[in-house]
RNA sequence: AGGGGCGUAGCUCAGUGGUAGAGCAGCGGCCUUUUAAGCCGAAGGUCGUGGGUUCAAUCCCCACCGCCCCUACCA
């Protein structure tokens, strides 16, 4: 198989042949390396010239051809690994004849291994002076260009490997991304908690309110659903004793794409029992703060345009910031007095409507009958939501929308629920789980009574039998770990965070037989 | 799904209703301390795809494909 482009390809399939005939290995098994380029420069960097002569520092290094300059007889290139790069000097006399011939042969984007000694050039650059040439794989694609890298951002998405060699900056982002959940792992399990693996293949698909992807086992003869989320087995785990459980891994949402949303995304659940919503939020301070200064170094971060403040979260209950954040233009703004009283979400968000129509705004809308909560969710999202800039706890949540969530002792209407809320987006959803079997089954009866494409199908029984068996009282959360990663390495977009990002199929551009 | 933008050499980008350009990469030559190496030479293109208007379309019009942004959807 060949590829564009096509004389390039077959120049550098040429060279390889060349390779091979000095009596080199086309694809070598093995090569002994004694440091990385980046060990070398950070170890080196202040020796003098003359220091490193009378010393002799005998390395061996590999890498990848990241700039080649020939000059007759001899010649620089530098070599890169794990991002980071060191200069060699190959030289005729030096590394011999069939070296030397190897070192005319190579290509930019072609892995070599050195062998020789560290000294400085002219222009005091720590370099090594090779004195073996060994060679290990050969680009037969070019590289993109060395000066202004890989800006074409399908490129960028669709084959990643060139974007992570060009741009340095994207593999900052997705070492940071490592490093995210590597300290997230650190926090639980310093914790007590116990990191498990549910599934993800679902033949209910609960937990979450989302359309699922189908897909069909053959032997069983059963579709199943990729999930939506792993709350319910994370509890059942609970019920069963591991009172601290976290899993990190991927939901799939059969939804939107955009540049808050992929199809498939990584999310951190945790819960913990004998815990509440309230220990959950003062969890949540901790863990932010310290994520934002293990990975950037500070508990304020540069986010486009904002300063985010990670060092402490503002806490808002929903009406509250309803309150807060109504329009100064919509009129008086209401008093969480009114959004309790049966029926005031519902004229409030007529009154605010009658605004926003007026005014050319978002409005609270949802197709149906909304009830009183469902209404106060809506108001929230049409003009509260996006005012949440600061790292923000949005607590108190409706029933009616959280079918998950224990209700406040005190208001049945509310649950004891919250959201964090970071640069307008949602980062976090955790609550004090419902663990009274027979108020779950009436919620999930309710949501099955809705209707609507995102609502459960069927009542999960065997959850309600978990909960039968007796869940703590526990609280749990969920975190969306590429919207953390967005916020931790200023990306504006989830594709910057994911390796590989839902995309059309690349089409095989003219087929004819596309058009139906 | 609706609106807007983009698509020209491998990469980064200019450009024009009259048969297409630069830099880098690649090819040939010179060059034994260069570093965006340099100098000389040659090559490289279905201007996203398909229609239409026109004497003539990469450019104007229509449709389609792909990507990006906004809106909608997304607890």
């Amino acid at each position: 198989m060949e590829f564009e482009p096509i004389d390039q390809f077959q120049q550098r399939q040429k060279k390889l042949e060349e390779i091979r005939a000095l009596g080199f290995a086309a694809y070598p098994h093995e090569f002994r390396s004694t440091d990385g380029p980046g060990a070398l420069v950070a170890a080196y960097q202040e020796t003098p010239a003359a220091e490193l002569e009378a010393a002799r520092r005998n390395v061996r290094v590999a890498g990848r051809i990241v700039s080649y300059r020939l000059m007759g007889k001899a010649g620089f290139a530098h070599l890169q690994s794990c991002g980071q790069r060191i200069q060699i000097y190959v030289k005729l006399d030096v590394a011999g004849e069939r070296a030397f011939k190897l070192f005319q042969l190579l290509d930019l984007g072609d892995h070599i291994g050195v062998a020789g000694h560290l000294f400085r050039t002219k222009t005091n650059e720590l370099s090594i002076w090779v004195e073996e040439l060994f060679f290990l794989s050969k680009a037969l694609l070019p590289l993109p260009e060395k000066w202004h890298g890989l800006s074409d951002v399908e490129i960028r998405y669709r084959q990643r490997y060139l974007d992570l060699v060009a741009n340095e900056k994207s593999r900052q982002v997705f070492l940071a991304r490592a490093r995210i959940t590597q300290e997230l792992r650190r926090f639980f399990d310093a914790r007590g908690y116990v990191e498990v693996e549910t599934p993800m293949m679902h033949p209910l698909a609960g937990g979450a309110a989302a359309r699922p992807f189908i897909t069909h086992h053959n032997t069983l003869d059963m579709d199943l659903y990729l999930r939506i989320a792993p709350e319910l087995y994370l509890k059942r785990l609970v019920v069963g004793g591991l009172d601290r459980v976290y899993e990190i891994n991927r939901n799939f949402r059969n939804e939107g794409i955009s540049t808050q949303h992929n199809p498939e995304f990584t999310m951190l659940e945790f819960y913990e029992a004998y815990s509440n919503y309230l220990d959950l939020m003062d969890l949540n301070e901790q863990l932010f703060a310290l994520l934002a200064r293990t990975i950037t170094g500070s508990t304020t971060v540069s986010y486009g345009e904002h300063q985010l403040d990670f060092s402490k979260m503002i806490r808002l209950t929903m009406r509250e910031a309803i309150c807060k954040y109504w329009p100064a233009e919509a009129g008086p703004a209401p008093a969480p007095a009114e959004l309790a009283a049966p029926g005031g979400p519902r004229a409030i968000a007529q009154r605010y409507n009658e605004w926003a129509g007026r005014a050319g705004k978002e409005r609270a809308f949802r197709k149906g009958t909304p009830s009183d909560g469902e209404w106060t969710g809506l108001l929230f999202e049409a003009f509260a939501e996006e005012h949440l800039i600061q790292p923000t706890i949005i607590y108190d949540f409706p029933t009616e929308i959280s079918p998950l969530s224990k209700q406040k002792p005190e208001d049945p209407a509310l649950t004891e629920r919250f959201e964090i809320f970071i640069a307008g987006m949602e980062i976090a959803n955790g609550f004090s789980e419902l663990n009274d079997p027979a108020e779950q089954e009436r919620r999930f009866l309710e949501q099955i009574a809705q209707g609507g494409e995102e609502a459960p199908k069927q009542v999960d029984v065997d959850y309600i039998r978990a909960l039968c068996h007796g869940l703590p009282p526990t609280a749990g959360e969920g975190v969306g770990i590429d919207r953390v990663t967005m916020l931790l390495t200023d990306s504006h977009s989830i594709r910057d965070v994911i390796l590989f990002p839902l995309l059309r199929p690349e089409s095989p551009a003219s087929s004819p037989d596309e058009k139906a």
